[in-house]
DNA sequence: TTAAACTGTCATAATTTATTCATATAACTG
DNA sequence: CAGTTATATGAATAAATTATGACAGTTTAA
């Protein structure tokens, strides 16, 4: 399940930029445009994790940690405070406050993303992408890299993703249109049968690697990823 | 199937988060942002269960609760009523209103469904999915896989609905047109002898396990599934 | 800009399953 | 036990589902 991230941002077009690439990266992002409101919606559903503005409109980020170190029923959220750079003096009040890291902007999203996912893998490590493996393969999903004995298996980017999901879901069957919800998002219009043929690349793909019969076809329901 | 979960809640961003939640885990959201559009929902469709916000705008929730109860075709829905922390101490109330459980806000998602999965495990099984067994057989619908002491056993996957169904419904007598109705849909026009067929391919792929007695035909009526 | 890689769709081949039907067996009735 | 009815079974044919190869349009990378 993916990590649930409130981001308190004022500015929209950053809010934007980073719910976006959040989401991109398999997280859900939360948005909010200032602490009032971010703290409503804490009062109704605790988050994974807190992207947080130093600087806000009414209560600042620096009062807004404060508060939510404050409470017991949400004081062990992470947080990730966005600091301008010339504010990088501040950096130290920040981690007092109880933020987990900081980052000045401008910073990349990449970064941004391999911190969060730094701080999840430290406090809840099943929210993280970490390689899985089955057999002799395994797929490191931030790498983006399928290996098999050492080598690097190369497939195309539709059948990487199907088989990091595949390979996340293992021995349970998904239909077709489970499998084009996930892979190709709900809102698409793609035949089923779709994804007959990039079952098929993806089995090419591994065919070198002997390992292509573990993906199971499951006659009138879908496929399946499993061992034996 | 998927569950229908009719979640009800003003607040937008926290409908929307318990919906992509949900809608991870499996189940299939629908929302509603008020007690009076999510009566109308429920005119048009039963959903499997509600989560339910205490406090709405125009009707509140205990007032939807116990609408809900009032109705024949709608009061075993289970609901889940949803309690800011200060009103803790109406959660009695709550429960006497009919919710079969509550959270206070505010929650995380994971524990809401958990929960979720709780409440369906008790009153709907059969949203639930989980693994079904007799004797030594094991089916399980979502691997769609059936097993006898580990080793799997394969089955057409007409066969596979049969025995799921009967499995379900052990010690009950089915005609073969209940059947019929059952595993094709109750708009075939099949003869009724299919059945037999079907009852002896599934019996034969049982043989190997020794456990091909455990349908029984019931002369002038049908087939039940039993132990002994 | 060009070449290479990737996508989704389709037609068709290959495979697996379903249904019917004829006949053999078994179960019930009196 | 003979007659009657219901079920089991095997096999042929029909139907459904999946695998595959090719293609045309796109995207990506060099």
């Amino acid at each position: 399940m993916a990590a649930n991230i409130l981001i308190v941002e004022d500015e929209e077009s950053i809010l934007e930029l980073i719910s976006i690439n959040l989401h991109q990266a398999g997280f859900n992002p939360i948005r909010a445009l200032n602490a009032e409101y971010a703290e409503n919606i804490i009062k109704e559903a605790l988050p994974d994790l807190i992207i947080l503005d130093w600087m806000l409109p009414g209560m600042n980020g620096v009062e807004f940690a404060k508060r939510v170190r404050g409470n017991s029923t949400t004081k062990s959220i992470p947080i990730i405070m966005l600091t301008a750079k010339s504010e990088e003096d501040n950096k130290l009040k920040g981690l007092n406050t109880g933020a987990d890291d900081y980052m000045t902007k401008p910073f990349s999203p990449k970064e941004l993303i391999a911190r969060i996912k730094a701080i999840l893998r430290r406090k809840t490590p099943e929210l993280v992408d970490e390689p899985i493996s089955i057999g002799e393969l395994i797929l490191d999903p931030s790498k983006h890299l399928l290996q098999h004995n050492n080598k690097t298996i190369s497939v195309g980017p539709t059948e990487f993703k199907l088989l990091n999901f595949l390979m996340k879901n293992p021995d349970r069957v998904f239909s077709r249109n489970q499998i084009l919800d996930k892979i190709w998002g709900n809102k698409s219009d793609i035949d089923d049968r779709t994804v007959d043929v990039h079952i098929k690349r993806l089995r090419d793909s591994l065919k070198i690697t002997g390992q292509e019969s573990i993906i199971k076809t499951v006659r009138g329901i879908g496929y399946r990823l499993s061992k034996e």
